[in-house]
DNA sequence: GAATACGCGTGACTCGGGTCACACAGGCCT
DNA sequence: AGGCCTGTGTGACCCGAGTCACGCGTATTC
């Protein structure tokens, strides 16, 4: 498939790289779309791709010594994985797959090596980028030490309300992840995230709609939640 | 303090550096002792210095919503940290504490960029250590997942143990944490952690030698639980 | 040298969440 | 339409780790 230009335009990242340049860049990409649970990038290996996606999320796991699955974080349309292999020329800790069907398009780590060479203001980016990365691994480190599990749902969810929607009344999580999904970044089990989600309904703090929408009706009882102000 | 050219050159970081520049930089640097528990890097702040290492150990520390510790990561001797606040001005996440008596040379982060810009090789050290970083934090949060609260601690015991022992019979680990900061790594109680070594301390596989020394008898067997071959 | 603090060791109790088992609903494929 | 798969909902059981409480020994402090 295509790359436009145009296409590329709408990462926050290459944004403000003139026309010449991403219409060169573009030509080098190329788009993929991942069906649910595919693997986009593999743990161990250097994956000579910077993937940047464009619609559906993506969620990085690892897996225990024990074969356990863990979540690590999410990727939302927008932002970009398998950043790591471009600092070191090391390999990718984790997996990253395709929660929802997704649209993703790659960028060849060398195209992406040009760039910088060309754009070395870019390297402020991707640092700042790698920076957050570590401040959102310590924030959810953090997470797992809550000793109330409620919360830690609460929590998670917080972290999926879009940004503009969090001082609103309502707010809306467009496909959102599975219980499972939600369990293994929280390192708890399926049945319980499905519990406090019951108890989250009940308390008419969400609701489901549909089956790719999750509506949560009042947001701020769930950051309340969220901040341990309140127990469910 | 004075900072000697000789000092800066244990650093692996740093050694590859003509003495020249190092002669400036040391100029720069200063020495300072941090007592035990002492802070010596604060969360939420741009702190303006890189800190290395260069006797004790430190852990990064975080806190949960509800003022729980939570411990992220061990810094030990020749290492740095602070790293974070070099590549996007941000702030760091994590409190750095120092579990022992530790000796650290600071350089501020102004003679750090100087540094960079007369040798931008050292960029690639320093992306090298962040994505060393994130890989480390992936791994320590794999363990997190681990349902065997033994095999969890016999990880974080293993990665204590120093590289060049880990294929010899005994090893030493000196200075090793206490109970309690091993405890907050681990998402585990600090009782728990006691009786996990009182198991392998029945078993023979470690010893304690005075209060500073943690000698691992069969460095083998200790392996042999962090990869789940055994359980206690 | 006494006092204090800190880290470790250990028992008893409790309970919260993991596990298992199964039911049900909706989407998807043939 | 029928069958299958995946995701969700729910009850019962149970055990493992958290918590509390306390004792002990060794540093550290004054």
């Amino acid at each position: 498939m295509v790359v436009t230009p145009q296409l590329l335009k709408t990462f926050p990242l290459l944004s403000g790289l003139p026309d010449a340049t991403l219409t060169a860049l573009a030509q080098q990409c190329s788009v993929r779309k991942a069906a649910r649970r595919a693997i986009v990038l593999h743990a161990g290996k250097n994956e000579d791709q910077l993937c940047f996606l464009f619609e559906g999320r993506l969620q990085g796991v690892d897996f225990t010594i024990d074969g356990r699955e863990v979540g690590l974080y999410f990727v939302e349309p927008g932002e970009y994985c398998g950043e790591l292999c471009l600092f070191d020329g090391g390999t990718l800790p984790e997996f990253v797959m395709a929660l929802t069907a997704s649209v993703i398009v790659s960028v060849p780590l060398q195209a992406m090596q040009e760039l910088l060479s060309q754009h070395p203001e870019l390297f402020a980016v991707l640092n700042a980028k790698v920076a957050a990365n570590v401040r959102k691994m310590t924030f959810q480190r953090s997470l797992l030490g809550l000793p109330n599990i409620a919360q830690r749902v609460c929590c998670q969810l917080w972290l999926l309300v879009p940004e503009k929607e969090k001082t609103s009344e309502e707010a809306v999580i467009r496909n959102p992840p599975t219980h499972m999904e939600i369990a293994i970044m929280l390192n708890i089990s399926r049945e319980t995230v499905t519990r406090v989600f019951q108890s989250l309904q009940n308390s008419q703090i969400v609701r489901r709609e549909g089956t790719t929408s999750l509506i949560v009706s009042q947001v701020d009882e769930l950051r309340a939640f969220a901040e341990g102000e309140k127990e469910l």
